[in-house]
DNA sequence: TGAATTCTACTAGTATGGAAGTATACCAGT
DNA sequence: ACTGGTATACTTCCATACTAGTAGAATTCA
């Protein structure tokens, strides 16, 4: 089986949390892949703790759809769901687009100013950085318009929803081109900077539907990394 | 301490799966008030197992978001945060709206009479059934419209989403108004049978937009069953 | 009387042993 | 060669004992 990581010192409170916060790290960074077993007591003699902790770690990332415990059988990194994913997405969509209609009146040039600059940033760490550091400051781009559209607890809810869709990204560093994102990004505050709803709704739809694009290429890739595969029939029509 | 109601057999797996299930129960429909204590030892006693299964469903419950643990503390049955409470509205908001954009141009014959039937077993329940029944024929309600939209994955999130605002619902029998609903759902089947896209989405919106307006008096008459109650100034204007 | 302190009875968290179940390798019989 | 049974080495799950940390009552001291 392939290693674990060991631990680098995580300053949390309770074993079972540390335990769980670095597992989910390493599902989410991609170092442990989908369908990858994991054993209680393994793990348990990796981090050199007892395994009540390690199986409590499972239970919660169980839950959070991370891992998949079959009853005395074994326990798993789970595969991406290709049929959750999409339907996270549009469910993303939705929502990002009625972020937009609500930000439209109430924008201020702060606002935009400050979406330019973490522009800027993202063009950097496009060329040059990890996934994961454009993963973060993507995530914080689309806070940012959520902060700005008055409902800022929303991005709470979009990227617990994004987690499977960064499980993704994050290990196709090949596939992945985030200057796209970026030129999306900026068409987006370029529409709300001129006050087209229209437009703006339009460039968000265009950004966030990247992602069906994207993903038949990855899924064709990784396959063992995915389940449903026979999903990839897209709901939805390109724009 | 409000005694739990003992088990009346439940043939699930594993015992710790058993004892997550009937509380979850308890809490969703209410016999678990919250801000109500639950120990480990007494649960376990009541339940007639040992300590253990009992603490890995609380973990699993405080993942759902219906316990809290305070490590060394106390585990306690969650009080409704009245702030995420509207920010899950409002994606349920958009998300059901765009569900209506999709079903517009496919939905037919057939769905329309299902969704008049529907209505109809809800008028039923609306005047002598409990809430908890009448929450299940709205979830078909909801259900059937996604569906029929080509998005049937979406509702099993919604419902997820809905989870706290099915608890208000339920807590609070004598506010609860359901035929208001039954008559929301009315005026959403004509819109879509005129195919009437702005008018039907209107609407949803309307319908949705319902418990902002309910929730207010509710949250006046059980105060300590809420946290965030200073939330209560919903971001959206009444349609 | 009042305030600080200690003691006690709780709590959740962890460690460990063993029970029940599953998959696999091995071997016997056809 | 192939099928069927069995032993074995796993797995998760549950029970129990113990640790550590918290809240509050009782006690002590000013």
């Amino acid at each position: 089986m392939r290693p674990l990581i060991p631990i680098p010192t995580t300053p949390d409170g309770a074993v079972s949390l540390q335990v769980c916060a670095r597992i989910r790290d390493q599902i989410i960074r991609g170092s442990l892949v989908p369908g990858q077993r994991l054993s209680e007591t393994e793990v348990a003699s990796t981090f050199d703790v007892s395994r009540q902790p390690v199986r409590e770690a499972f239970i919660r990332l169980a839950a959070e759809g991370l891992l998949e415990i079959r009853p005395q059988r074994g326990t798993y990194v789970r595969r991406i769901s290709v049929a959750s994913a999409l339907t996270t997405r549009l469910i993303r969509e939705a929502v990002e687009v009625e972020l937009i209609r609500m930000l439209i009146p109430r924008i201020t040039a702060a606002d935009i100013e400050s979406l330019r600059q973490q522009i800027a940033q993202q063009e950097e760490v496009a060329s040059q950085g990890s996934p994961a550091d454009f993963i973060l400051l993507d995530e914080a781009f689309h806070r940012h318009l959520a902060e700005a559209a008055g409902a800022p607890d929303v991005s709470d809810y979009l990227e617990a929803l994004n987690v499977q869709m960064n499980r993704v990204r994050n290990m196709t560093v090949r596939e992945f081109a985030p200057d796209i994102l970026v030129a999306q990004h900026r068409a987006i505050v370029d529409t709300l900077e001129a006050g087209n709803a229209e437009a703006a709704e339009t460039a968000m739809r265009r950004h966030l539907r990247q992602f069906n694009i994207d993903l038949p290429t990855i899924v064709a890739s990784y396959p063992d990394y995915f389940k449903d595969t026979e999903a990839l029939t897209p709901h939805d029509t390109p724009l």
